[in-house]
DNA sequence: AGAAACGCTGACAACGCGCTCAGCAAACGG
DNA sequence: CCGTTTGCTGAGCGCGTTGTCAGCGTTTCT
């Protein structure tokens, strides 16, 4: 499941992009003011930002230049209305992937949206420790004990990266359920429930902690 | 003294980068038709090739194929329109060196240029190991086992190209149907399974691994 | 203490995923 | 112009995967 932020003020642009990347399966989050979009990007998880430039309450460029100062180092597709060459360096100076400017056919910015999340796949640091000697591959999608691959399937390993990436946080079911399945589920469904059971089987019964009327938490033991 | 060859059809662009190219230092010689361009290439020396691959008489990558086929191995940098080629490169480019997209600016042009030519000098390898005694190279376009080269089909290549390329990494299949497909790729096909299982029946069937639900994955057995 | 909410488990049936085979259209080559 | 190669599609099959459900233990609140 990817996640992507869209900060654009102009509702109109933003509700085509929206449809264009959901239509390619991404998950997406819309923001239309320079300080909201700067503090999710702060704060949560996004596979990619497609970054308006000319935003209201922050400027585009230093939302992202806030976002690099603080090591948030996913990929940025930046959005501008003036297609000057200086505008571009300067957004890939502070820290973009990629620039596209207005106006811009949405497929364009699919396509392109695509090739940053494929790249940054490959760059990102792909071993994340997930305590009990268990390590994250995100590279070749496994989890290893000791260089020992567990058998994940598919579901179970979303699961596990998913709160890997949220390590030390409690992460509420229904966030869990929204990134792990489609829009249209039922909520009165304990499939959650039976796949945390499912990999703790795999993984050890201690490495998932539950936190009950709240959520899971993978690691850092603090009471 | 370096000689460029550049196969250009458009006049306009054509001058546009002899001019470029002769204030940088480097003898330039035109063609504006595709077999006179390859015939040149495969009877001339030339440092380096600008490609255009919408050329009149004989495509670009024919040409390119061509002379790679015969044995030529000087660095190629292919010109490619946004719409027709774009997406596709990436997974194609595997016959030449580095490409540029239409519309490009004159130093990009020079630039890329300068740096292929100081890298064909250091003779960087054009070959990927990928496993089960089995190389790939680039600019030959082919596979070998222990020297011996394998017959394969250009999509049968190009599959087995772009997972060397992301060795160690799980790809998943929609990735690669995005990358060796047009765009608009029928979601219920099982063409790449298919691929999948004549590329595997060719260079025997341990080398490509199937990770169920995840993707394919070359080499790099961290067991 | 009783009731309700919450979470865990085992069983199960449906579905999805990947593989193979056969067929056919288009491109290629003599 | 005809045979071969190439590559896409569809049907069918086996099996792993996954959501659902019922039941039960535990916690929480009144």
């Amino acid at each position: 499941m990817m996640r992507i932020l869209v900060a654009e003020d102009d509702l109109r642009i933003g509700k085509r992009l929206e449809a264009a990347l959901t239509a390619a399966g991404f998950v997406v989050e819309i923001e239309a003011d320079g300080e909201d979009a700067w503090h999710r990007g702060e704060t949560e998880e996004f596979d990619a930002v497609v970054l308006d430039l000319g935003l209201p309450a922050m400027d585009g460029l230093t939302v992202l230049k806030e976002w690099r100062r603080a090591g948030r180092n996913m990929p940025v597709l930046i959005l501008s209305a003036r297609g000057q060459w200086d505008e571009r360096v300067e957004g890939i100076e502070v820290g973009a992937d990629d620039y596209v400017v207005k106006p811009f056919r949405m497929e364009e910015v699919v396509a392109r949206i695509r090739a940053l999340i494929r790249r940054a796949a490959g760059q990102v640091t792909s071993r994340i420790e997930i305590g009990g000697g268990l390590v994250l591959d995100t590279r070749l999608m496994q989890v290893t004990r000791s260089g020992v691959p567990l058998p994940l399937t598919p579901q179970e390993y979303r699961l596990l990266a998913y709160l890997a990436h949220q390590k030390g946080r409690v992460v509420p079911q229904l966030e869990i359920v929204e990134h792990l399945y489609a829009q249209d589920f039922e909520r009165d469904s304990n499939s959650v429930e039976v796949l945390v059971g499912r990999v703790r089987r795999r993984i050890g019964p201690d490495i998932i902690k539950t936190r009950r009327g709240f959520g899971y938490v993978l690691g850092s033991d603090e009471a």
